[in-house]
DNA sequence: AGTCGTCAACTAACATGTTAGTTGGCATCT
DNA sequence: AGATGCCAACTAACATGTTAGTTGACGACT
């Protein structure tokens, strides 16, 4: 018998309403591919699993279903929602939209101080590749754009950013880290960086342009190798 | 007796499932200043207002509140979100980075079909203000800036931008139709279009960028004049 | 054998009962 | 009179019971 296990963080370790950490818990396990797109979400299953009634699951499923992770087909059930090279597309376009808008901003009213915290991370990034430290890596990667967006003054804009990244995100669990990408990635970042350090928004704009864009091709060849994640149309 | 009557839009008129149309007339009762910022909603008096249960009306609510329309204080009430100026800058920051984004995509790989939707648009638009209906130039209006999103090609960009946007959709019910103000308008719908039409990404991008910063300026009065509508601080 | 209609089992959606936390008012004490 | 503690009423949050729509499998009919 395959007992089929899915792990599901307990919600005893996290903060806020009920429904908020149910919310939270599945969102990581969807992003953790825990729940692989194309399966089914079963409500009782996840009831029995976290010790919850239905109430807050039925919120914390709506709430993935307004930010797309999941499909809610009426009456019937609910799954994880596949990938779509379009949707990919899409999240990648209104993330380039949004992150060089903040950066642009930054570029032209930046203070000393946000320049040197950007700084001190793109040491670490440097830091932390020297040691083959991936994993932190890839969290001082999301903290750089991240406090990009912060210095903004708006701290909307990284939810907004983080919300419409949700699927770019996920699908980024299937990359492997390849041999040279992440120094090819600081590189970007202290483009980036160094726009900013002059105050040059048109080239911090087009530094995080260039950067972002980098995402896409390594995409594209997922769409094969993973066909069974990928919308069929 | 003030039976303070206020009036949602019957569930009846809407499609799609109970909860989802009871977002959708608490949404409009809302951006419609039925329900004023900073007023109660009290979740029985809307229960029988409709005609429905809680179990609806609490997943409509939790979705006004992901989306800041409405705030809930914790086991005590929630309260229809008042205005910020800040709040209200965040979303002209999101705005403009989004639709300028669009703008840019479209003047480059435009079709001829859209070209000539666009400028059907802004015709319509000279004719509704030369008629003085102000009500319908203001629907083109919001049609001629969802049209360039959905020329991006990607369909969630509207969607995005109109979520994003919403609080500034509701502080401009407070502005009335300044005489000359439409004419302004339509000028730089003029602009962009041109812009479009030429295939010139740039300029299309400072053209959407100076139309959609004429509206904060006309915003500032209003903290003073509306007061009651603002949140202290 | 293949197709179509029927039905039982399962699910999301909705209704309703219950719990627990907050708030404002009143009485009490200083 | 003013401050403080207590209590009742109200609310959101959670649990659970009920409904109705979908799906897939089985059997009857062609």
């Amino acid at each position: 018998m395959s007992e089929d296990i899915k792990m599901l963080t307990d919600i005893e370790s996290l903060s806020g309403s009920l429904a908020q950490r149910v919310y939270q818990s599945l969102r990581e396990a969807i992003l953790a591919m825990v729940y692989p797109p194309g399966s089914v979400l079963k409500k009782n299953v996840i009831c029995e699993q976290l010790g919850v009634s239905r109430s807050p699951v039925a919120e914390a499923i709506a709430r993935l279903a307004a930010e797309g992770l999941v499909d809610v087909i009426p009456q019937s059930a609910t799954r994880v929602s596949c990938f779509s090279m379009e949707e990919i597309r899409e999240a990648s376009f209104l993330r380039e939209a949004l992150e060089c808008a903040a950066v642009e901003t930054v570029a032209m009213q930046r203070s000393d101080e946000q320049l040197a915290k950007l700084t001190r991370n793109v040491r670490l990034q440097e830091m932390l590749v020297e040691d083959r430290d991936y994993a932190e890596f890839y969290k001082a990667d999301e903290e750089f754009h991240g406090l990009i967006m912060e210095f903004t003054g708006f701290p909307g804009v990284s939810s907004v950013a983080a919300t419409v990244s949700l699927q770019l995100k996920r699908v980024r669990m299937l990359l492997l880290p390849e041999e040279g990408r992440p120094a090819e990635t600081i590189k970007e970042h202290r483009a980036i960086l160094d726009a900013i350090r002059d105050q040059d928004p048109a080239a911090a704009q087009a530094a995080m342009k260039a950067h972002l864009r980098m995402l896409i091709p390594r995409l594209l060849p997922l769409e094969k190798e993973h066909a069974e994640y990928f919308r069929s149309r």
